[in-house]
RNA sequence: GCCGAGGUGGCAGAAUGGUUAAUGCGACGGACUGCAGAUCCGUUUCCUGGGGGUUCGAUUCCCUCCCUCGGCUCCA
């Protein structure tokens, strides 16, 4: 196992990471509530995440990645209601869309996404754990609150001390509770929601409690990594700590914290609420997934980035594809000629060049995911090669494979360099070079017009034809 | 008001108590090309919010001020 360090938000301090049981890794991230369709806000941190998984993986650490659905709350509720629709067939459509997004974007890393209503029975354990053991009180409705004033520790993540909050600064303040600070862990149904019986009446789950009921089952009392977005600080980890010190006894509940900044967009927090969204799927649509990864990972995990309209992206676009480059052109000789194509080797100063560099991706990524700096990296060696580029067609399968080795690492960790399918599989792969021949003996007799007509043709067929010095290359056209 | 994270070139965005502050985008110039496109090469010397302090040396550490963003019981 590689020696990892992580910034770590609970003590703000960079830290080694050493897990309670290794190789084994518990790794739980606070997943969306599906009451709308995810955006580019919501992207970021789940493949953020899903490097960390991939790269802990690569390092030899076995990671239990479980992300969890809310898929019951306030918001489904009301959505549902507004359209005349039961709120947990609602929250399945989108979770369904969401995973779409996620497969296409090659978020793979998950290994299971509980659904907070799965965990009634053991939800309501809890809460009736906390109510006997003091730190949570039923309300006349038969809605039950944790008290935080039970639970000093209460703000250790956050920073926040709870006299100097200021109750109703957004959410108004609920008359049942005995103090402002404490949250809800039962709600009392209203009727027509969704509704298990309780020894309190019917009621459903708050949010905090569903995942410390989760966590707790899946991955246990105490844990080695939770991961989000920051604005999921305070309340909700706080509470989570809470609730789930509160219940068990055990501290800490987890051993790393890990938080990734926040996409905005025209200088606000990208959110379904405030409206300011760009829609994941869209993006998608647009520039395909490497460039939205690229986008994601090309900065620093824990800093803000600002989403530009017309700009980010198109932007990641250009660099992507130059950083791509090289990689492309091996993995094209290497699916025409397979792993066994014949051809000289390749310098043995350049194989070693791509082994120190994987050597120092892993070193820069195991630095709290650096993965800004691991690009750059990558740069510097798309620089090298590219200079090379004419030089590749006649390399040997082998040492096509040493000069791929830092992109090959790069689409195990980062997730870039994936080919979508094969673009020269089918009958195209057959026909258009034919054509490309008729072409080119075209040119060879100055027959431009010909040569034009030909080209203009396959470009009506959305195939771009590209000449460069000694070759004739194709694509299919970018989808905008 | 309180808590937290920040302020780096035209833009995005890393890093570091010490030679030219990474990388990319853009811009400009050139190469290649029948044309188009794609690609490549070069240039972009004057970039670390203001003010103090510590130090031989600060963008980095400390204090303070200003500004931005996030949170204050909806949120990735």
């Amino acid at each position: 196992m590689r020696r990892v360090s992580l910034y770590d938000s609970m003590t703000r301090a960079t830290r080694g990471f050493a897990p309670i049981s290794p190789p084994r890794v518990g790794l739980y991230v606070c997943g969306l509530t599906p009451y709308a369709p995810a955006h580019v806000g919501h992207g970021r941190t789940f493949v953020i995440f899903d490097m960390v998984a991939r790269a802990l993986r690569r390092w030899g650490y076995r990671v239990f990645y479980v992300q969890n659905v809310t898929n019951l709350d306030d918001k489904l509720i009301a959505r549902a209601a507004e359209a005349d629709d039961d709120p947990l067939a609602l929250a399945e459509r989108h979770f369904l869309d969401f995973r779409r997004s996620m497969e296409r974007l090659g978020v793979r890393s998950v290994n299971y996404y509980p659904f907070a209503t799965d965990y009634v029975p053991e939800i309501l354990d809890q809460v009736r754990a906390l109510v006997d053991r003091g730190f949570a009180y039923v309300a006349s409705d038969g809605s039950v609150y944790f008290e935080v004033a039970k639970f000093p520790r209460y703000g250790a993540l956050s920073g926040q001390k709870v006299t100097a909050l200021q109750p109703g600064a957004r959410v108004e303040v609920d008359p049942r509770k005995r103090s402002p600070e404490d949250f809800v862990i039962w709600k009392a149904a209203t009727p027509g929601e969704p509704s298990w019986e309780s020894p309190w009446g019917p009621g459903r789950p708050g949010w905090h409690v569903e995942d410390t009921v989760m966590t707790g089952k899946l991955l246990g009392a105490r844990y080695d990594l939770h991961g989000a977005g920051l604005d999921l600080i305070f309340p909700h980890h706080e509470a989570e700590i809470a609730l789930s010190e509160a219940a068990t006894g055990l501290a800490p509940m987890v051993n790393y914290w890990m938080h990734t900044g926040l996409v905005s967009m025209t200088g606000e927090k990208m959110s379904k609420s405030i409206g300011n969204v760009s829609s994941l799927e869209q993006a998608i649509d647009d520039f395909g997934p490497a460039v939205l990864r690229f986008y994601y990972l090309n900065a620093h995990y824990r800093s803000a980035v600002d989403f530009v309209p017309g700009k980010s992206l198109e932007e990641c676009r250009e660099a992507y594809a130059r950083l791509a480059l090289p990689a492309t052109r091996i993995a094209e000789l290497l699916e025409r000629d397979g792993p066994d194509r014949a051809g000289d080797p390749v310098p043995a100063e350049l194989a070693d060049a791509a082994g120190e560099l994987v050597e120092q991706l892993d070193s820069t990524l195991a630095e709290d995911f650096n993965s800004r700096e691991a690009i750059a990296a990558l740069f510097g060696w798309t620089r090298r090669l590219t200079e090379l580029v004419p030089q590749l067609e006649h390399l040997d399968g082998a040492g096509l494979a040493q000069l791929d080795a830092p992109y090959a690492w790069a689409r195990e960790t980062l997730g870039l360099f994936e080919r979508e399918g094969s673009t020269r599989t089918g009958a195209w792969a057959r026909v258009v070079p034919l054509l490309l021949d008729a072409r080119a003996r075209a040119r060879s007799r100055g027959d431009f017009a010909e040569a034009d007509r030909i080209r203009e043709e396959l470009r009506a067929l959305g195939i771009v034809v590209e000449d460069s010095s000694g070759s004739t290359r194709w694509r299919f056209a970018d989808p905008s």
